[in-house]
DNA sequence: TTGAATTGTGTACGTTTGTACACAAATATG
DNA sequence: CATATTTGTGTACAAACGTACACAATTCAA
């Protein structure tokens, strides 16, 4: 099943070559949609969903991790365009936990296969792929950070413990995204419960947050200046 | 390399069956030591590398998945082995999250293969085998539920509510598991720091739990009995 | 002790894979 | 307009794969 359209009317060169392009992601991005994992295909695979020769897939990336790093690109966006939606919806809100998740979850179902794919390879796969994915992550979370200090609500902590907190949000949301994608569809019932659930844990770590007071003084004299753990790229 | 050796001395039948099995097992989860991916590895090759000819894998598994499967029954006994561990060391102890987490972190590291699978496998991969690995997740959360009622803290907390905190527990901890593995060895002051926000993020965990109150009222109309800032008490 | 069942080996076959090379068609550039 | 680059195709091949079958060597059961 080809899942991009490619027009082959007008268009200039590098135009039509970023078309295959976007094709081959997304027929990988399809495969996964299909229940294959992102690390099990295949270059061949992946050209065939295409509707491509295999070889034409070397003309775009060298194997398929750096078709992967295309992939975590569109993540990148994707998570960036998740922000500025919630963002819009929850400035000053009274329910504003509930109203987040729906938004979340909403969005989740909408790009489900950019989420079947941040969830698969965000701790299995490729090194490289993971190390992509995190960074992504940990800039989400700065940026969540950011607008919390943006719209005035926990004021009195830290910008380092700030990120501590969205760090946790983040996890949370993240590890919901899996179960919100293998929860069979037209279930209500388990639906709302799933969603319950998760509403009530970041009520929990954020009724925390506004607890949370550094104990300053320095537990273990540990004085290391920046926010994120294992910020960056490890080489091997 | 071969994991296991097998001994062929004074065995029953079943026994050198129950060891060959195993050496299989074994054979995979080094393969997954080594980098690759639980989900692309092969039958030719896990057999290959537990030192035997590709066939032999049928005697005991009909497939990868069921391999797999087998994994995550070691994966429940490890898992459970850890709540035991922790159960020992944390009893009524003044800095228990700090001591908890150290707990793990050693633990994950000495069952560092096991956690590989847990953590590429648990979102990733085969749809049966996430089920599998999710049901083993959801046993823990739930003893590690009882165990806290045994201790007496959130003793008001219902049931319910209970599970609910804990399930962010565990998922903090699942969810730290990659960073620690992917940390490199002999980096103390990165370690340091990841471990002290890893800390940092249960202490807010169980700081919500705290203060946490059912609404049991009724979720729809949530009234404003939620994560205000009122900043004014503080818990035991 | 003899026969049946089990476990591991050897061989074999058809598929699929990654990748190399030469080539056709289209497009950009002088 | 002529030429060079780029993009996709066709063919090819060695390697690895899953799996089937027959067979050897054990161990269990009668």
């Amino acid at each position: 099943m080809t899942t991009n359209a490619k027009k082959k009317d007008t268009l200039s060169r590098t135009e039509r070559k970023d078309m295959t392009r976007g094709s081959l992601t997304q027929a990988a991005l399809a495969l996964m949609g299909e229940g294959r994992s992102f690390t099990s295909l295949g270059i061949r695979e992946i050209a065939r969903e295409a509707g491509m020769v295999p070889n034409a897939f070397y003309r775009h990336f060298r194997n398929t991790d750096e078709l992967g790093l295309a992939l975590v690109e569109e993540v990148g966006i994707t998570l960036r365009r998740l922000l500025r939606e919630a963002r819009q919806s929850n400035v000053a809100q009274d329910d504003m936990v509930r109203r987040s998740v729906k938004v979340y979850h909403q969005y989740v179902l909408e790009n489900r296969l950019l989420f079947l794919f941040i969830a698969s390879e965000r701790s299995g796969g490729s090194r490289i792929l993971r190390m992509a994915i995190r960074n992504d992550v940990i800039h989400f979370t700065n940026e969540m950070a950011q607008d919390f200090r943006r719209l005035g609500v926990y004021n009195d902590l830290s910008t380092q413990s700030l990120q501590m907190i969205c760090g946790l949000v983040v996890t949370t949301m993240l590890a919901a995204a899996p179960e919100i994608l293998d929860l069979p569809p037209n279930q209500p019932l388990l639906e709302n419960e799933m969603i319950e659930n998760f509403v009530h844990q970041l009520q929990v770590v954020l009724l925390g947050a506004t607890l949370w007071r550094e104990k300053a003084a320095g537990q273990k004299a540990t004085p290391s200046s920046t926010a994120q753990p294992t910020s960056g790229i490890i080489p091997p």
